[in-house]
DNA sequence: TTGACACATTCCAATATGGGAATATAATAG
DNA sequence: CTATTATATTCCCATATTGGAATGTGTCAA
């Protein structure tokens, strides 16, 4: 077998590096494809591209106004990620406690 | 170009299901790669080659002690996942304060 | 109907992947 | 030194991928 596609889930298209800039670009609020496109200053193919992989793994959303098609970002899809994520972060968050802890005793040795 | 690939980051690495697994079972506690082909029920040398990139994305740490290797997860290097996904929270927190809200108003009625 | 605009899709090439099977390397025991 | 244990690496294949260029599709305006 090859690599898990990109459209499998949330974790492989959210790998892609313009992805997650497309997502952050995009934010909170609602874009047109050339809006994008001027934003990000990509070539419209490859913004509609990135959207299509967003769409298919509910990323993102579309909505048909005349000619333009707006996205908007559905962040619940970016849960799994942080539920996974999540647990891991005491783990960095206690060694910056000992840090603390660390210089703080550091700190005590000097002034005495 | 082709695809990133999956030692460029940790949000690469991590997008293949069977690595987060691994870095889930290796969770707190070190082990050996015997022990992880146990415990997991993968054939060794899918363990190895999945732990070698998680290895060079500094994942995961290697420990040599006789003829073992021992590997445990380098949590800190998942920061980076934790970072970019954390802001997207309060989207769908919103949503389940709104929810809650219309549920606790749905009860009133009931009772009235 | 024709043109122009907004966007999507197709075709191409180069590249990496994960799984299985086989083999190589390193360390220890005897 | 040899066998064995523990782990890593190599080879092969089928499959997706990204970017660029070109082309297709749908919608509005005149």
């Amino acid at each position: 077998m090859a690599r898990t596609p990109t459209t499998h889930d949330a974790f492989n298209a959210v790998a892609e590096p313009k992805r997650r800039q497309l997502i952050q670009a995009l934010g909170a609020q609602e874009l047109s494809v050339n809006e994008i496109v001027e934003l990000l200053n990509w070539n419209q193919p490859s913004v509609s591209k990135h959207l299509g992989v967003l769409k298919q793994v509910g990323l993102v959303e579309e909505r048909r106004v005349g000619r333009q098609r707006l996205y908007r970002v559905n962040a619940e899809r970016l849960k799994p990620i942080f539920d996974w994520v999540t647990p891991f972060e005491k783990y960095w968050n206690e060694s910056f406690e000992r840090l603390d802890m660390v210089l703080e005793e550091m700190k005590k040795g000097e002034t005495k």
